[in-house]
DNA sequence: TAACAATATTTGTCAAGCAAATCTATGAAT
DNA sequence: ATTCATAGATTTGCTTGACAAATATTGTTA
């Protein structure tokens, strides 16, 4: 007969947890440092390696960091929205990779997104915003550039446009779905998406957004998603049609 | 001197990484069984205590289980979008705390996020969804709900309507910010909301979704939120003059 | 045949210690 | 006296070896 899987948690994920309850709820602050593993480990009655598991656990939240010497030890750490946005762009990437999520459905997310982000943008961007998205305009039409260089652009250009809505929490969202669709839409650019035709869209865009005319920036993303849906489209039939092929042979 | 902290990085967090990586790329798939943890410590050459810490890394991002026993041994993880849901979720919770998300972006988002949802709702809402939403306004007439149970229903109602989008990347996105408000808009439920003037504003919300009218979709998300919003401001006032009071005392 | 017990396997934990990093303080050379 | 090098001291990183607990499998007995 088959158990049920064990219900008791092992000790080290009890400790990881009190301590990630600690930090939470502000009676362990950044910069704080934890005891010594050894003192730890006699606090909680367990061995040091007990400790180094449960550390290692609150380690890869990147919620502590440790270094080596006398004025060393481990030590919260506040995690920056960098951090964050990197571990979940990491296991969104996982996701999708894994068919959780599906790609039509990220796109639209990323369609519905960027007219929220040009509505807040059309108000609040600033100077520096509208400059580093010039930069980006005339370095794209470099016909030299190789197209990694291209698309990394493109991501420059379209994080400037987030970063001009100035709200961390809309940044941090958007970057999620922008990487994720990132292989995806490399893909469409290498194979089917002229670049005329990207920078064409992204002037409008920048037009729009230094006039502050709400009307015109929602049309000049509407346009571009409907155009970057077209290539999406057209590069999952490709696809498609190269599986197929590929099962046959 | 102070050294620069050291750029080789730990053999378990190689290892780790490795693993990792195996899974992204789907060397490992979901349920696959890895190697017990003496045979990687002979694979990586490294102790055990070393491969267990890597491991653990992995089972904190939910990448892994293990079981103990003849059949037990370290299994891939196909993460669900809930798991991550809640991982972020308890994340994002994290940095409202640390005062690295501002209350007031997170409040704005949603707003934002939740307008998009209402458009995409308006079109593709089934009966199992307004039924839902239904049933939650009928609960929240109850008198005799405690405010806790309010609140559960109020967030209950709102996850229906995300759920209307049929985009689970939009619910992905949208119920990290609905949780990470969740505390202080129960607190302004608690202190200052009345509960009509909240029915009423679910119903605008219902009979518009029902009708697929989506300009009184929008206006009523947009009449619930300004009054979120003033609720909020509210008891931010009242909380800053609380802690004053505190610094005085 | 069915219930039960022994056994093997695998993760969980402990113990003690060495290695590597790195800060501090001491001492030597200028 | 000041500066530089060097020798501890301290803390994490890692190893070895072992035992404990969980649990599937296999054999034994009623």
């Amino acid at each position: 007969m088959k158990y049920e899987p064990v219900v008791t948690e092992s000790v080290a994920k009890q400790i990881a947890e009190q301590i990630r309850r600690a930090i939470t709820n502000g009676t362990l602050k950044a910069d704080d440092k934890l005891p010594t593993e050894s003192e730890l480990a006699r606090q909680y009655n367990v061995s040091r390696p007990t400790i180094r598991e449960a550390l290692k656990r609150l380690a890869a939240k990147s919620l502590i960091r440790s270094r080596r010497g006398p004025a060393g030890g481990t030590f919260v750490r506040a995690p920056s929205a960098e951090d964050m946005s990197q571990d979940l762009i990491s296991s969104v990437a996982l996701m999708v990779s894994l068919s959780v999520f599906d790609l039509t459905e990220i796109a639209e997310t990323r369609h519905e997104l960027e007219r929220v982000c040009i509505r807040l943008a059309v108000k609040r961007r600033t100077e520096a915003e509208l400059s580093r998205m010039a930069t980006e305009i005339k370095l794209q039409k470099d016909k030299s550039l190789t197209d990694e260089e291209f698309c990394a652009s493109d991501v420059r250009f379209h994080r400037a446009l987030v970063d001009a809505t100035h709200n961390s929490v809309m940044q941090f969202q958007m970057f999620t779905v922008i990487e994720a669709l990132q292989p995806v839409e490399n893909m469409v650019i290498f194979r089917f998406r002229e670049r005329e035709k990207t920078i064409e869209q992204h002037e409008k865009i920048w037009r729009a957004l230094r006039a502050q005319d709400l009307e015109k920036a929602e049309k000049a993303i509407d346009e571009q998603m409907v155009y970057l849906r077209k290539s999406f489209s057209q590069a999952q039939e490709w696809r498609r049609k190269r599986d197929s092929a590929e099962t046959v042979a």
